[in-house]
DNA sequence: GCAAGTCGGTTAGAGTTCCAACGAAAGCTT
DNA sequence: AAGCTTTCGTTGGAACTCTAACCGACTTGC
């Protein structure tokens, strides 16, 4: 029976930018060095509370976690999935944040490790091979996620949902190096992304269709042009 | 009369993240290592164009550089701005991004400093003393932009005017841990960053005012109640 | 002190989005 | 194939935001 270092590895062999370029035996030891913890959650259980601290970064080896910001209604809006392989609290483990902002909370059975990543951003004695490339490594996923976030924000901060979808279609257009691409969203998904109504998202669809500026089936689209909008 | 180099080192003592915990010896190293290039811009002059590619970090040592995105309609959007000792270009550089889909210019004749900061991440053979600072360093100011985004992105998916504010305030309010608070904007400065409208915001805030949920006068702010919203 | 410019509050009307509800189509299950 | 569920498009009216304009308070330069 596969231990918790092995379904670790599983988790993150071949799929994980932080560990990428590590062999199996540097996930071995690599646990063993940062003194990496595991733990089970069940559906709906809370890893970390707002108000409280992280200080270790997650690793999702079974499951899916998600991190969300509850109001005071009481509405959990999900700010951040993660699932199998996937880190979370990493950009506020490595920010050194305080207070937590945010919740986390199992969105299904999960095991989770647990990593204190500040060990290695801040002093580990031991000069193991692998501190190099996880920092480096770790620089590349903060990054990533930065030129993410930027993006995201790009669409959103557009005023109306016209704007916002087209901002979105010409950048997958750009990115996917084509006019006719598909999309990683439903409608529902694509309107929690852009931040609007489903309901208004796909009338604003169907004007543009209509006006000849977009056409699509399901989730493949074409636009007439890659203009910037 | 001080060289360029004195120049960067000026501009970023004592208050550079990246920079920090680097003697001055250490920076000029630094300078001599990464092949550092010294360059003037003038006012509006393009320093990297959206298309390129952007190799090398930049650091503004006087003058200012807006990081734009320009529409289809020849708009120019200001997506970030960075001024004497700030950074730009970093997370495009460290995220190895292809095509760069923001431009940078001069906002006023600037003086910038640019590293190949990829020769630091990727390998370098001499063993400098800093370059373990610099790649942590690094990883602070990435998760910390990180969190900035984080933090802004939650206040823009807000669907109101009204909800936006009131979560703009109550973030405030927390990090300031003080129902009553400076904020760092003025009136146009706030509805850009909530992207609203100012005369928008203006009517909203007169009518929480009246309701009693805040008040206000200048940038000082004082909410009825921590609430998240 | 005065002119010019900046900043913030106000307003009306046009435009946009949200809410709630419904129905059609597609996918799954049995 | 019937029944159930999910997804997507549509619609009307309510709610909200934007545009454009104006005004007063304040600041700045002369």
């Amino acid at each position: 029976m596969p231990s918790s270092i092995d379904r670790f590895v599983k988790s993150v062999s071949g799929r994980s930018q932080l560990f990428a370029g590590l062999s199996e035996s540097d996930l071995g030891a690599l646990v063993k060095c940062l003194g990496c913890k595991f733990k089970s959650y069940g559906k709906g259980e809370i890893i970390y509370r707002a108000g409280g601290v992280a200080r270790e970064l997650g690793v999702v080896i079974s499951g899916k976690v998600h991190v969300v910001k509850s109001d005071a209604r009481g509405n959990q809006n999900i700010l951040a999935r993660a699932a199998s392989g996937e880190l979370f609290a990493e950009a506020l483990v490595c920010g050194g944040v305080g207070e937590l902002p945010v919740s986390v909370v199992a969105a299904s059975n999960t095991e989770v490790m647990f990593a204190d990543f500040q060990r290695i951003i801040s002093q580990c004695t031991n000069a193991c091979a692998f501190h190099d490339i996880l920092i480096r490594n770790m620089v590349a996923v903060l990054a990533s996620k930065n030129i993410m976030l930027q993006g995201k924000m790009e669409h959103i901060t557009k005023r109306t949902i016209k704007e916002k979808l087209l901002s979105y279609l010409s950048e997958q257009s750009r990115q996917k190096g084509s006019l006719e691409f598909d999309i990683p969203f439903d409608r529902q998904g694509l309107a929690n992304y852009l931040s609007v109504e489903r309901s208004a998202l796909s009338a604003e669809m169907s004007k543009l269709k209509s006006e000849g500026m977009i056409s699509y089936r399901k989730n493949r689209f074409k636009i007439s042009s890659a203009d910037d909008f």
